[in-house]
DNA sequence: ATGGACTACTTTTTT
DNA sequence: AGTAGTCCAT
């Protein structure tokens, strides 16, 4: 790796403010050889933070670090790949090198999830973990815990018990703020506190079941990880890969992921940290602001802070609203940001009548500002809840309208896509019972006990294909049952314990589906990817059984065939699928979105580090925001007033809050669905009204200015009771 | 033991 | 709208 700066008559650092310079050449070259306390860098919203950072990156390959050996860490996967690709182009700027040569060698960016299963798997053999090991999503969790659950014997009581989601989140909880449960459960879940008995005894077992089967979950990754750091040996030798770490949105991690960083760098020499606390939302998965806050003090050499306040990316009407609101907030750490951006159009506060009023407005306005010259892509409509977007999602599409969604549902948690990957895992891994359950009790007299008498023959066994193969099923699912065999012959032949089948045409004999292959077939290994279509033709009849939309399903079920084919094994595409999985729902997989133009719809924790020339905020109202959810305590309060504030702060040169009047509940709430009149979001009080330009729409026009007395006249007139006369028949 | 019909209840945000 | 539970016919 070449290591010298470029002579330049063209400073590299040219572009940057001083502060971002002092981020950037902190502790970097012979003259600041000295400086060798950690580095904190708060980084208001715009504030060029990720250039910054990638700026340092680069700053310190030139001056001869390996970027084999800089660990970077941020919170999301987009971030991550950001990352990547801006410290590559910088790059490939300052030393010649090709793009993609420079982004093979910072192979040490990514999520903390992802790192840690990285670290983890070379590690494996060390800890006495198969290096094979399975990590499961939230659905996958939850379900495991749900089936320990049932073996507990747990599910017959009084009173209903946590569902299994609630469950997951009290065990996360408990994991990444390492507290008793006790002590989380009287935070925040109060509600299951009688249940902490029981939950403790469930707990207990999950945590069984997951080691005897070699599956990790997400907070695993960073369990395994931060105990593996608490043995000096290990951690020694985990550190000793990296000479430099840096960590973006530090505001958002937990106290695992602190006491990694520790355990990384003791000392805090090489350590860079970046954050803002103004932008922390992410506490519902214990991250905690005290992580940046105690930061500068917890090493023996008091970490440098440099703070960056100018925003480059917003005009200073949106600023100004944006710091108006967070200016509210009971405790704050960092300064107001400023900017030299000026402009007369202050950020708009739209009323509309209804969400559908609301889905026409955002449309109208999204095209209104592309025929004005701003691509779609530009443009961004945030909201709290991923449902939010569902009135929007039919206009666009209504519309014509393209557009790509992030946060929400995920492709991988569609029932019939799951089913599709239980087999590949149970193939891949036998004694993963969940995926053996699920694929089992697809086929048709095939229940739970059975399913659960399969598995423990399997697990008793040393060879537990064998004692599948052994299994006499109920004479009802016989048929079936067979052609299931021949799958899984098919698909585990190059495994080790499956008795070295050797000879030709596996596939042909699957393909027929339920209830018609008897023979079984001696079977050689599909081969990667090939087995997945194997398994798809396999599981069609089933789609077709157990769905209504089969053909949409099955759409889908292709699509994972070819993203399937991009990755080189099985096995790497079950380890990487979990932490990597296809971002959107509309999926820019599938390429021929690519190059298109399309609107960007988001959550707004999905938003996050991100930036459109034009925001609009859907739902800007009391109930959303802040959701009535996360109204029980002070903190959660704050915390969704710093959402109002992210959101915000994406925006560049154009803001709307969108305020619908009418709003519609879904279910929940005895009586079912219902309407409900909003109030404007609390974290915009009257005081913070001048720093909007307030509107309705659509525009009142002379004839509905006419239509609108009509119905003040209306009103005025006594509300005759019908629904009392046809009670009175009865009483 | 399975699977279908029926009822009561439910918390959002992401790796 | 989706999950978890009960009850009942097969």
């Amino acid at each position: 790796m070449p290591a010298q700066p470029q002579p330049s008559d063209t400073d590299p650092l040219a572009t940057l403010n001083p502060a971002q310079r002092e981020a950037v050449e902190y502790g970097i070259g012979a003259a600041r050889e000295a400086e060798t306390a950690p580095l904190l860098v708060i980084a208001g919203a715009g504030s060029g933070k990720t250039n910054t950072l990638a700026h340092r990156v680069a700053h310190l390959v030139a001056h001869g670090a390996d970027p084999r050996r800089i660990l970077m860490l941020t919170f999301s996967r987009r971030a991550a790949a950001e990352m990547t690709r801006r410290v590559s182009r910088l790059l490939s700027r300052r030393l010649g090198l090709r793009a993609d040569a420079a982004e093979s060698c910072l192979d040490w960016a990514g999520t903390f999830h992802a790192i840690g299963a990285r670290l983890l798997r070379e590690h494996a053999e060390r800890i006495g973990l198969a290096p094979t090991f399975t990590i499961h999503d939230r659905e996958d969790s939850a379900d495991l815990l749900n089936l320990v659950r049932h073996e507990l014997g747990l599910s017959a009581k009084a009173k209903r018990f946590p569902t299994k989601g609630t469950c997951l989140a009290i065990y996360s909880r408990a994991v990444n703020t390492t507290d008793d449960l006790d002590v989380v459960l009287k935070t925040a879940f109060p509600w299951c506190l009688e249940w902490e008995a029981e939950l403790k005894q469930m707990f207990g077992a999950y945590v069984e079941a997951k080691q005897k089967q070699a599956i990790l979950d997400y907070d695993d990754l960073l369990l395994w990880w931060a105990q593996m750091m608490e043995v000096p040996e290990l951690a020694a030798e985990v550190a000793a890969r990296f000479d430099h770490v840096l960590v973006d949105e530090y505001q958002d991690t937990n106290r695992l992921q602190a006491a990694i960083l520790l355990a990384l760098r003791p000392d805090g020499r090489g350590l860079t940290v970046v954050g803002d606390d103004a932008q922390s939302i992410y506490s519902f998965r214990a991250a905690t602001v005290r992580n940046i806050l105690d930061f500068p003090a917890q090493f023996a050499q008091a970490a440098r802070v440099v703070t960056l306040d100018r925003n480059y990316r917003s005009t200073r009407p949106i600023l100004d609203a944006a710091n108006g609101v967070i200016g509210l907030a009971a405790e704050r750490f960092t300064k107001n940001l400023w900017t030299e951006r000026e402009s007369t159009a202050r950020p708009r506060l739209v009323t509309v009548y209804d969400e559908a009023e609301q889905a026409r407005f955002v449309a109208s306005a999204v095209l209104e500002r592309r025929e004005a010259g701003t691509p779609l892509k530009r443009q961004a409509v945030l909201f709290r809840s991923s449902s939010h977007s569902a009135a929007l999602e039919v206009e666009l599409t209504r519309r014509n309208i393209p557009f790509v969604k992030f946060g929400g549902l995920k492709f991988l948690e569609a029932a019939h896509v799951k089913d599709l990957l239980g087999v590949l895992r149970w193939a891949d891994n036998p004694r993963n019972r969940l995926a053996g359950f699920r694929v089992m009790q697809l086929l048709a007299g095939i229940g739970p006990a059975t399913a659960g008498k399969v598995l423990d023959a399997m697990e008793a066994s040393a060879t537990p294909w064998l004692a599948f193969d052994c299994y006499e099923p109920p004479a009802a699912a016989a048929g079936e049952w067979e052609a299931l065999a021949a799958l899984m012959r098919a698909l585990r032949g190059a495994r080790a314990d499956a008795g070295g089948a050797t000879t030709s045409q596996a596939s042909a004999s699957v393909g027929a589906g339920p209830a018609e292959q008897g023979v079984a077939t001696p079977a050689v290994p599909a081969g990667w990817p090939a087995e997945v279509e194997l398994i798809r033709r396999w599981y069609t009849p089933f789609l077709e059984r157990r769905f209504d939309d089969a053909l949409v399903r099955e759409a889908d079920l292709l699509q994972l065939e070819s993203i399937a084919a991009t990755y080189r094994s099985r096995e790497r595409f079950l380890t990487e699928l979990t932490l990597d999985p296809p971002e959107a729902t509309s999926d820019e997989s599938g390429v021929p979105l690519r190059d298109e133009d399309y609107l960007i719809l988001s959550t707004i924790h999905s938003a996050k580090g991100q930036e459109w020339e034009a925001v609009s905020l859907l739902n800007a109202v009391d109930g959303c925001l802040p959701s009535d959810m996360a109204t029980s305590s002070a903190a959660e309060i704050e915390e969704e007033r710093r959402l109002l504030y992210v959101a915000m702060t994406r925006a560049k040169d154009a803001l709307a809050l969108v305020i619908p009047q009418r709003f519609h509940v879904t279910g929940q709430t005895p009586g079912g669905d219902r309407h409900v009149f909003a109030a404007r979001t609390r974290f915009i009080p009257a005081a913070l009204l001048p720093l909007f330009e307030q509107a309705s729409w659509p525009p009142p026009s002379p004839l509905s200015h006419e239509a609108a007395a009509m119905a003040r006249e209306a009103a005025k007139r006594p509300v005759i009771d019908l629904g009392a006369k046809l009670r009175g028949r009865w009483g």
